[in-house]
DNA sequence: CTGGATCCACGCTGATACTG
DNA sequence: CAGTATCAGCGTGGATCCAG
């Protein structure tokens, strides 16, 4: 493995079952945690928190947890995680034009 | 799964454990099935043949067999595989830059 | 509302041996 | 040379129940 790690690596941290849903929709902006688990068909929440704490370590999205009753927290892409953006949109137009 | 879908099916055709290796070595042109296999360190040919076979019936690389003795077999990137070839890129170039 | 903890099944992956 | 067959292991992902 030389250079193809780099290709290893950005699938690894963007290649979870959920991931390619949570990052599509956090590509338009700040959500809340029940926004993303209500607009992800079939994800439950175990998978959704796990997910969400991956991408939170590997420094692609920011957990914003407010002091309140009732508790809020909102999550948003960091700017590692915007850097991101273009190779996302590729994906998923690739993807769109060539199942069938 | 609405539109994210895109980027999931793509996450899955490029996503296996050795598909980002082939891939990568497949850009720089055409190569047999023992040169892949000596230049991916640790892949098994049971993995390499699974992941090759999966490819193929995604259409993304083609498997030339020659009726030759001794056999030999090529496998090349189809259109649809080198459609791929500016996303494999920035795959790998943000992978470089974003890995410590 | 936003998770954590536990238990479990399945699929991917790998080692090894064999073949047209 | 270019694979196939078989079996085993482990980790990812899932259901369900519980908690601050």
């Amino acid at each position: 493995m030389d250079k193809d790690c780099g290709m290893s690596y950005t699938l690894n941290t963007i290649g979870g079952r959920w991931k390619p849903a949570i990052l599509y929709r956090l590509i338009g902006g700040k959500m809340r945690y029940s926004e993303l688990r209500d607009s992800i068909p079939n994800v439950t929440e175990r998978m959704l928190v796990l997910q969400l704490r991956e991408m939170e370590k590997d420094g692609l999205i920011n957990r914003i947890v407010y002091a309140e009753v009732p508790p809020r927290v909102e999550y948003e892409l960091t700017e590692k995680g915007n850097s991101l953006k273009p190779i996302l949109k590729s994906l998923s137009e690739w993807g769109v034009k060539n199942r069938d």
